[in-house]
DNA sequence: ACGACCATGTAATGAGTTACATGATTTC
DNA sequence: GAAATCATGTAACTCATTACATGGTCGT
């Protein structure tokens, strides 16, 4: 750790377009929810500390037409704190698969009991990449008009990949078992 | 979270064999590295709660021959609760890629940034796939005489699977860009 | 009226990292 | 005698999840 994600996600939604707390909670669950999430109890104080830190600020407050909201708007020190971070390359991946712990340690454990941690995995697997390439054959039209289209598509490809070498070592690992 | 899974990962090594804090530490970083760490600032204090929890016991702690040592092993309170957690289907993977992050906001980033954080990312983990080939092969030639090798094999196979499906996408993800 | 959704926030707790503090043994 | 490795532990801090607390709007 150390390095604060929720807010680095939250000044690159910001740097798109003015949210609230609730719009960058959607924006998360909708485009990346396959690999970073958070939930209400990061992002209200974390909006509170990028707020005290002057990255963004609060530009509209309404309780006239609906409910209380709070629209935030980055800042110049902002958009200089994101650009830094997107700048330093990334050292490592952050990884950590309880499906191998278990069967790390799966000695004490029996055929049957390996192989349906294997099947359930494949399964769960399956559906996700189904859904990756639904939105990556939908994206593939429009990734010419914008170049976060273009990124987006790059992302949901890497998702792609990752999975199918998931199904893959599933079935490979099924006949070893 | 809510899962404590270091705790699972020293009941796990201690299943295998009695060890000290200083020993886990050891087996995690050369055997579990791909997909868990821990540091000691985790290991102790857990070791301490499991023993609190009468899942582990203190057998041996010498300070004659050397410095200051104590050895664990697992209770068959630990091993019950190893063997449930075991048991347990796993829901869902916890990753957290920054580089998809930092590509999906990267519309602030210039083509060179791009392809320099694709190419790191690139570099680092052909690197990390020659150490896993490497491993996995000199694990098939003893696949056989335990399941904990075939098991340990599976692991490393996750990890060639998965690192050749990062430098298929980084291929593809360098000519898109 | 009720449920779905919009909307903001705090408090408690858990999990993990980093830095600190200490000291022995082995190897060069 | 310096550096590497063995060895244990605590304290401060950060990050994230879950539960709690509150209340408005819109459609049926």
């Amino acid at each position: 750790m150390k390095e604060n994600k929720t807010k680095y996600v939250i000044l690159g939604i910001l740097n798109h377009e003015d949210c609230s707390g609730y719009d960058i909670k959607n924006r998360i669950d909708v485009a990346l929810s396959q690999f970073f999430s958070a939930g209400f109890g990061q992002i209200y104080p974390t909006l509170k500390q990028l707020v005290e830190e002057g990255m963004i600020i609060n530009t509209e407050s309404s309780s006239k037409n609906g409910p209380e909201r709070k629209v935030y708007q980055i800042t110049k020190t902002g958009k200089i704190e994101l650009d830094n971070w997107l700048k330093i390359p990334v050292e490592k991946e952050d990884v950590r698969f309880e499906i191998l712990l278990k069967l790390f340690f799966a000695g004490n454990l029996n055929k049957e009991d390996i192989l349906s941690h294997i099947e359930y995995f494949e399964k769960r697997n399956r559906l996700k990449l189904e859904k990756l390439q639904k939105m990556a054959s939908e994206l593939e039209g429009i990734m010419e008009e914008s170049v976060d289209h273009k990124n987006y598509y790059l992302t949901a490809l890497f998702g792609i990949r990752v999975h199918e070498a998931y199904l893959r070592w599933a079935e490979e690992a099924k006949i070893l078992v």
